[in-house]
RNA sequence: GGGAGAGUUCCCGAGCGGCCAAAGGGGGCAGACUGUAAAUCUGUUGUCACUGACUUCGGUGGUCCGAAUCCACCCUCUCCCA
């Protein structure tokens, strides 16, 4: 069983950039950056965006290629980057797709149809008028009434995902526990090798982390921040949501010490690295390389190297 | 030296005689996730032989049927006057 595309996977801070270029190198591939905020421009610092020093001359896509203020979604990434694979298939290069956004993994790779349609701003606005007004609880009900499966798998509170499903049944008129039903049955396009990336005691994990943002206020992500700021106003769009980049406003705005932005900077990125860890985890395909220490971590390059090699020549 | 106050579970912080293993928040741990996903949401967090027992609220002793809560002394800290 050979693949197409070799998928690299891990929390943030675990040695993805630099094991995709390695990969990318040794068995002439390009990689595909699977990260929802690399995506942006501008945003180079915050988002740890390989410096062109760190690609070695390795295209990266996917990277870099939409302003702040554009709305994205996962879907749209992932017909993007569906039709680079197809390109670099084409051209007999090797796609390294590698990143941190779980979602986007299965968004390219799981024949996700997404409930088959784009969303429908108007169905929302108006979904989330009537949550202000009438409550989660009500909310709820109104998802019963269309489709009991998802409402009996999601939570009254959550109610980002209870809109959605709301708003695919009004959009499609078909549930989506039954568009989930159809994907599940279909194929991916792409058979994906799964590398998964590991610094493995949780404290390896977190130094790790705690380290790496250290080093992005040396780099200058404050400078980063207060550039967005000079030309949008305030933070756009999906930058909003960016670790790093919205817990620096309280500091900008004199409310707190840049230290204490640190900090939260610091515990956003961990708690984000847990979660990230929960959604990979319950992936079985992946192969998890574990390292203990920063010394390690060529070995592990190495072990992987080798599995790539193996499993393609089969 | 004189006066006022505070010490609570990993942290902050509520409790101020029984309904307290102790609110709430944070953190930790565990989990969910199908077009905003670096987002959003959930569970759990003294110990154990876990519908019950045991140890905890600065320390020691005391009052009381019963104390984190009241009293005495001690220790530590903060603030005010000198």
């Amino acid at each position: 069983m050979s693949f197409d595309v070799v998928c690299v996977v891990g929390p943030t801070a675990s040695g993805k950039t630099s094991l995709s270029v390695k990969l990318a190198k040794s068995f002439d591939g390009e990689v595909i950056s699977a990260d929802s905020m690399q995506i942006y421009r501008g945003m180079d610092i915050g988002t740890a965006k390989p410096t062109a020093k760190e690609m070695q001359g390795i295209p990266h896509r996917m990277m870099g290629i939409a302003d702040p203020d554009q709305p994205r979604s996962a879907g749209q990434y992932a017909l993007e980057a569906k039709a680079v694979i197809r390109e670099l298939l084409g051209r007999g290069k090797l796609p390294v797709l590698a990143g941190g956004t779980g979602l986007y993994f299965d968004a390219v790779l799981s024949s996700n149809s997404y409930g088959g349609t784009s969303s429908s701003p108007e169905i929302r606005a108006e979904l989330e008028a009537f949550l202000e007004e009438n409550g989660a609880e009500a909310l709820h009900r109104l998802l019963e009434g269309c489709d009991p499966e998802s409402a009996g798998r999601l939570h009254v509170n959550d109610t980002k995902r209870v809109i959605r499903a709301i708003e695919v049944c009004r959009v499609t008129g078909r549930p989506l526990s039954e568009h989930s039903l159809d994907d599940r049955e279909k194929t991916g396009e792409f058979r994906p090798l799964f590398i998964g990336l590991l610094p493995a005691p949780r404290e390896f994990l977190y130094s790790r982390i705690n380290d790496r943002v250290d080093q992005m206020i040396s780099d200058g992500l404050v400078g980063e921040v207060r550039a967005l700021l000079e030309r949008y106003g305030e933070l756009p769009g999906t930058a909003a949501q960016a670790i790093g980049y919205k817990e620096l406003l309280p500091y900008l705005n004199g409310e707190c010490s840049l230290e204490g932005a640190v900090e939260e900077i610091k515990k956003r990125s961990r708690n984000y690295a847990k979660r990230q860890l929960n959604w990979f985890r319950r992936n079985k395909d992946i192969n998890w390389f574990e390292y203990y220490s920063l010394a390690e971590f060529e070995n592990i390059v190495q072990a992987s190297q080798e599995l790539v090699r193996s499993k393609r020549e089969k």
